[in-house]
DNA sequence: GATGAATGAGTCTTCATTCAT
DNA sequence: GATGAATGAAGACTCATTCAT
């Protein structure tokens, strides 16, 4: 513990700098692109130059998967998040989903990773899969648990809908699609999206009347 | 009228090659990305050279542009198509999200073009907006037209949430981008997926004696 | 033979440019080597840009072996040369070896070629390994044919090493080697040189007296 | 002297690092020449890191030239081997090609300065011209030496291409060329090779009947 | 003495764009 | 209209060399 603080100047630099150059080519690669992103650029942003990057990285493929892995958000606490929930089912689902909105769609880094898998996709099939597996996939997992306990519990219409989490999730995928194109330009009532998601996907459209004719 | 059907093999060609050019854009566009395509590929594609292409547009930004605007699936079909429904409001829902899933999600050319808005958005800003106001918005529009009149009919909940056609068709936007990042790798149920889209949407999640509480 | 007359300048030079680029190669690549060889100067040797050499010459590799093929002196009237020798074969020999070192030794570009066999030769082995089949095995071959020739005539010692024409052929090569290294710095007496390659050759060190003892 | 022996092993290996490198930078340049040659694959291949080759070595080039000194292979011994020759010059000539076979052509490290000689020449003129003072000469000096005072003794004949020592060494420089380029590839009879140059260059390839001829 | 992070000049290679034919 | 040779700006990547620790 002593020996860690007397870590000198330089090693602390050393540790640092692969981070902060991440940090940089997350960036860089957010407002560019992947082809269109310049590695001096990813290093002008850390205060170093090209060949600093390249002692860190061997490539900027390499640096881009680098930097995806480094950036996606973790969804551990997503999951601990569900286990504290109590109450009624709906009222659990209404707290998680302000929670996902919160975590996911509203923080940008999120969104961006999101916008990565779509518009880099092709180039990086693997980083995709990968992702999916290890954060989209988890993440729908926990919301469909969430919905087969609410169904057991008889809270929840045991629809097979509930077993696609995407169909559930999907207005805040949506939601993070509209910031990524119009953050600035078209702004929106996030409370009233995350709300009427709600509402809606808890009750439905239809009236008490109209739903005994289905 | 006469003098378009007299035009010989050559200038019916000459005619159509403007379209052929775009139609190659697209596909190189959409397999690459804008900054990694290729000018001479494209020229290829559709057996010219070079030249040809800047004969025809300027650069390869109005290109681009150009073939965007050419790909941009027409809607107007759609609204007429939600002008013919009939019966309850349910029924025509349902009809309506089969027509668009059809037309919109499972057609691959509105899918790559949602991936253009969201990979070349950043580059093409005016790009995004105007098919967002042409394309997307009036579709938008129509969907909500229609939640209104089953509201005003008495068969459709007044939530606020249909004020919001984001909310009620981004399922069909998610499966869209399911498409484009794993059509191949990732085979699913679209069927069940459509159907489980309307039966949450009609009647939400929660059981009848549920509803009470919230 | 009246179309070939009237081909344009374009057609011209673009059937003169590889040739021209190739030759622009062979110097650069003498001068500086591989490596060190910029291809930039390439196409400034010959008046044009970098683009235009990339542009007949996928990379800097293939533009050496193409040089290389290119520069490779061809041997068939070294062959023909051979048979029309008449005469004692100690003649034909000497005839021989004046116009081997004449159109081998003496030739700056035969001499460089062996250079590039020996600087480059375990980058580019595949072109070694040709080089040597298709050009110097043949001339080995065609030298001891002639020897085999003289032996059957009872003219030459039927000497085992007459089957090696490595041995009588490398007084040859090592004069290629002085002029590489010392062509302007140490001038040398050729004639001599050849005429002692052949007269050591023909008759030998030793004495007629002293031969008896071997 | 004393001293010498109460070194203690740091202080050896200290001693003993600028040879290390040497040695190391000799196998890194051998394998992929001067300008292929990266400093620090030659730090590495001793197990130290660049700088430490730059403490010893102010630049790449310097390191190349102290090499080369290093690597060359004295010749003082083979004068002395000539010295002990004795009994008829034949067979003093043929002891003394064997030994120079040995120590010359067949030992790698001579190979391989050969090769530099050849392919960093332009590169390197002042070392070329060192290592032929003082390697090259001396050792045709000295054969020379031998001839002349075989051809004194009446033993040899007074040819005047007994006066150029290239002529008569020149197989043992060609078949150094053949190890560097096909070594592994295409092996050889390497006695025979040597026992024809020693038969061809003592008898000649001429019958006697012939001899007289000329 | 030794280290290795950092630099930046240097090179290969690509490709949008031009224009003479 | 169409071609395609030529251009040259741009960007990935390498590596000799430096120097603070």
């Amino acid at each position: 513990m002593a020996e860690k603080k007397k870590l000198g100047v330089r090693a602390q630099r050393k540790a640092a700098r692969p981070l902060e150059i991440l940090d940089a080519a997350f960036e860089e690669f957010v407002a560019h692109g992947y082809v269109a992103t310049r590695v001096e650029d990813i290093a002008a942003r850390v205060g170093v130059t090209k060949g600093t990057v390249y002692f860190y990285f061997e490539t900027k493929e390499v640096l881009f998967e680098a930097m995806f892995k480094h950036m996606a958000v973790p969804f551990a606490d997503i999951r601990a998040q569900l286990k504290t929930l109590t109450g009624p089912y709906p009222d659990r689902i209404k707290a998680f989903f302000y929670f996902f909105y919160e975590r996911i769609v509203l923080d940008r880094r999120s969104r961006e990773m999101l916008r990565f898998i779509i518009s880099e996709g092709s180039r990086f099939p693997q980083v995709v899969d990968r992702h999916y597996e290890e954060t989209i996939a988890p993440m729908f997992d926990a919301a469909r648990e969430l919905f087969e306990e609410g169904v057991a519990a008889g809270e929840l219409r045991a629809s097979a809908a509930l077993q696609i989490p995407e169909l559930t999730l999907s207005p805040a995928i949506m939601l993070s699609f509209w910031y990524m194109l119009f953050a600035d330009r078209k702004p929106r009532d996030v409370k009233a999206f995350i709300d009427g998601h709600v509402d809606l996907l808890l009750n439905g459209m239809v009236t008490r009347a109209e739903r005994t004719i289905k």
